[in-house]
DNA sequence: TCCTGATCATGG
DNA sequence: CCATGATCAGGA
């Protein structure tokens, strides 16, 4: 079985992923002795995890970044026939038993998203999974606006959290970030704060990014 | 058509 | 069990 060694620079990373452009799927998997599934179905992370052994990420579930020694976070990022992902972006999963107020630049969803390698992958369903296409890859940090957009979204949905609330949070705040489900299934419960000082058993949330906010970071660096 | 809430597989 | 990789699917 090939192995890919961890990239040492960002921009060895890169390199190594824009070599992977104009590269199928099925491409990529023959490489690593891999099968590519009919469809996402029941594999919706199979795209993911390919990508991962290709260029060498070693975090694995750890809730940490992709690459924790170059500080980058890796998310293919799924593109339609216009060219615009199609999808919201997994960020990180959230905390909801807070013991003190996170400050952003202390926090998972910062240490993920302040430097992303953002690697398209075609996602149009008039195309077999296995013959969909590599993009180019971006290697993005936030600007100014867009961090401070990130870090009011973060802490406004934290605070919220903090102080019991987070049965009143829906996926609808937050301009940039999101917070949404994040389980198996329905009945998947964990601990979070509730009214009052009680602790209460509710859906594990997790933070995604909008597609309109990835949308904009695609044409951004388009122009 | 788009978005939110729900869901699937895997590894440690 | 929990965090990772995400996409699915129905309702707005």
């Amino acid at each position: 079985m090939m192995r890919v060694q961890t990239p040492q620079s960002a921009e060895e990373l890169l390199m190594r992923a824009r070599a992977l452009a104009g590269l199928s799927l099925a491409d990529i998997a023959e490489q690593f002795e891999l099968s590519v599934p009919r469809n996402l179905r029941r594999e919706k992370g199979w795209q993911g995890q390919l990508i991962e052994r290709a260029l060498g990420a070693s975090s694995g579930s750890l809730a940490q970044a992709d690459f924790p020694d170059i500080g980058v976070e890796l998310k293919t990022l799924p593109i339609d026939q216009h060219g615009l992902p199609t999808e919201s972006t997994w960020v990180c999963i959230a905390n909801l038993m807070p013991t003190h107020a996170e400050r952003w630049q202390d926090s998972l969803v910062y240490e993920k998203l302040k430097r992303v390698l953002w690697l398209p992958v075609q996602d149009d369903d008039n195309i077999p999974l296995a013959e969909r296409r590599i993009g180019s890859a971006l290697l993005w940090q936030p600007d100014a606006q867009q961090m401070q957009r990130l870090e009011q979204d973060f802490l406004e949905l934290t605070e919220r959290i903090a102080l019991g609330e987070v049965e009143s949070i829906s996926a609808h705040h937050g301009q940039a970030l999101q917070l949404r489900p994040k389980a198996a299934n329905r009945k998947v419960l964990t601990d979070a704060r509730g009214p009052d000082g009680t602790i209460i058993k509710t859906l594990p949330r997790g933070f995604y990014l909008r597609r309109s906010f990835t949308i904009s970071v695609i044409q951004q660096h388009l122009l």
